[in-house]
DNA sequence: TTGCCACACCAAAACGTTTCCGGAAAGCGC
DNA sequence: GCGCTTTCCGGAAACGTTTTGGTGTGGCAA
């Protein structure tokens, strides 16, 4: 089928016709779109995506920006994955379709953004791992592409987010190891500058304090959110003058190293050590003794993601009432063996 | 900038000319080159995709087909990360973009890949996890969309495609675990229909025959290629009458499950059952014992997917003078503890 | 009858780009 | 000076679609 023209000529109709008919707008007898609507399935057209985002100046795909940073490559990652299901659940509804947009890591984000935007080859995007500072907000908002951002930057300002809820965490995880008796509690958080590894140790610092524990600089260990990352975390934790008793991960992936180093220290996590990490993740979920940590289901983000993003939208802002910009997404307790150790004995 | 239009007027030089300049098409003056290139830079012009495609015929965009299985999400894969980097890489030179396109759970993949052709959303298509019989690959034919497969099917007829070298995998294992004394082996296969689960065990029976042990089906273990697979197939190993003395696993995300259920049963890996890996993952990296298992640079295969992508298109293929259709890839034994269990004592 | 309106359709313009074709200007050999 | 080629550029068509404005038909009320 070459294109909308061979269609109208095989039915004898004008193509203006066939185009209305097939995007169910009025002005067209009921007759007639279900013959044209037969005649496009027979015949297996579709309308050609270039001429019309060429004409409405809207192409009906949505992007993902997916870096795919050294780290993210090693650990390997399942998140992305899982918030497609979402996503595309919602997209769907409205034809859009969804493309992941992987940064190259050689090549700078901010430009790999600029080049996709400028292309004009996807109407909105969503952004992730931002950073304390992220440029591709600005660049975006200034832009007027519409734009989700999964994760707060460090101003948290003028745009459309949805975050984790780190504060909700920290606090949980640092009152629940308080109320087992210990109050030196050391944090593996990120090394380099993505937001989340400040509001999260910010959390965990207030929380602290709000229970009378003076905060240690100390007993922050910034390191790698990887599987090396969480051994170098039990290495710097050897190395602390006054061991902590219990630790928090900012990723569960830290843990599977942290206890190998923890193993071959002659230390058992869990009994001599408590852990608790922070985001499910499968990989951790062999590790023993199980891994105390924070669930959530990656696919009602999706869903919350699109409907957020889709609400910025004015074409499809009538579907989503526009709700609060900014969204805090909590996670469930999922209690396991690791931070059995307890000191009230 | 709102368009060619306005930078060739901006520059007093017809749109035509412009073009030109741009596309680095000859019948350009090398001043006149020079002055629209640093025009388009300074107003921050970037031609629009919607419209060079419409003339063109052509995206620029090559698509990656992701099946998002509930096994690949639960599973969590680095998988198509991991090949994005080397195919990027080739991608670049030409100007080419490289979109991920995850089929959605609920979608047949056949009907996907259908639509996001007849969309003309992408040149060209990469496809993976192919099936037995696979319906994608005679559409893809059909609709002379250039494509090269990941995996080939059971016809393996003629098409292009890339697969990993399951014959030398399941050969070298298996011989690795006769020279350590072992005759009765098993396998643990996926359950789907996948086709290189198919090879595999095609491989690892004609590689037993050849050493004169006579093949028991029994010994084929079929089940999901997860976590709970590899425990599944501890278990039907525990209760096969006979027991095997080794394991060859075709992924190795199954050995996680498999130790767990060994050593609940008291069985130490490695010294009391040899079990030797698939496909290197890092989320087996932690074992212990360290698994043996195979190795493969996921950037290269990339690389080797995308040349061989080029070479089947027209426009490019210039580029990559067309070598043999298929390719086999190799791997690298990695060798480990696992497999330390010997019987030539 | 006349006027008015709703209905269903057609013709044509527009979206932004690339490419084909023709032609002006300049250079060159004779 | 003449014919030829080369160099460079402008004009216009074309890609496939949506959308706007216009048109003819028939029904209905005045």
């Amino acid at each position: 089928m070459r294109g909308i023209r061979q269609l109208a000529k095989h039915l004898d109709i004008s193509i203006g016709t066939v185009s209305r008919a097939l995007n169910g707008k009025p002005d067209v007898n009921d007759e007639t779109r279900r013959r044209v609507l037969a005649a496009a399935e027979e015949l297996g057209y579709v309308a050609n995506q270039s001429g019309r985002s060429l004409r409405q100046g809207t192409t009906n795909v949505i992007g993902l920006m997916i870096e795919s940073s050294k780290e993210t490559l090693e650990n390997g990652d399942n998140f992305f994955l899982g918030l497609t299901g979402g996503l595309q659940s919602v997209f769907a509804r409205h034809k859009l379709d969804l493309v992941m947009l992987p940064c190259p890591s050689e090549e700078d984000s901010q430009e790999y953004l600029k080049r996709m935007v400028a292309r004009r080859v996807v109407d909105a995007m969503i952004i992730s791992a931002t950073q304390r500072v992220d440029k591709r907000i600005d660049f975006l908002a200034k832009a007027k592409i519409p734009f989700v951002a999964l994760g707060r930057s460090a101003s948290g300002g003028n745009y459309t987010w949805i975050d984790l809820d780190f504060e909700g965490v920290a606090a949980c995880a640092v009152e629940r190891l308080i109320s087992k008796g210990h109050r030196r509690i050391a944090i593996a958080a990120p090394s380099n500058d993505i937001n989340l590894g400040y509001i999260f140790v910010d959390a965990y610092r207030q929380a602290l304090e709000r229970h009378g524990i003076e905060y240690d600089p100390a007993l922050v260990i910034r390191v790698k959110s990887s599987e090396q990352g969480g051994y170098q975390a039990g290495d710097d934790l050897l190395g602390l003058e006054i061991k902590p008793t219990a630790i928090i991960l900012i990723y569960e992936l830290m843990a599977i190293g942290l206890y190998r180093r923890l193993v071959e220290a002659g230390i058992v996590p869990g009994r001599d050590l408590a852990v608790i990490g922070f985001r499910e993740e499968p990989r951790a979920r062999f590790l023993q003794p199980t891994l105390t940590c924070f669930r959530m289901s990656l696919r009602d983000l999706g869903v919350k993601l699109a409907e957020t993003l889709l609400a910025t939208m004015p074409a499809y802002a009538e579907f989503y009432p526009k709700g609060a910009r900014n969204t805090i997404w909590p996670l469930e307790l999922a209690p396991g063996e690791s931070d059995a150790f307890t000191l009230n004995s």
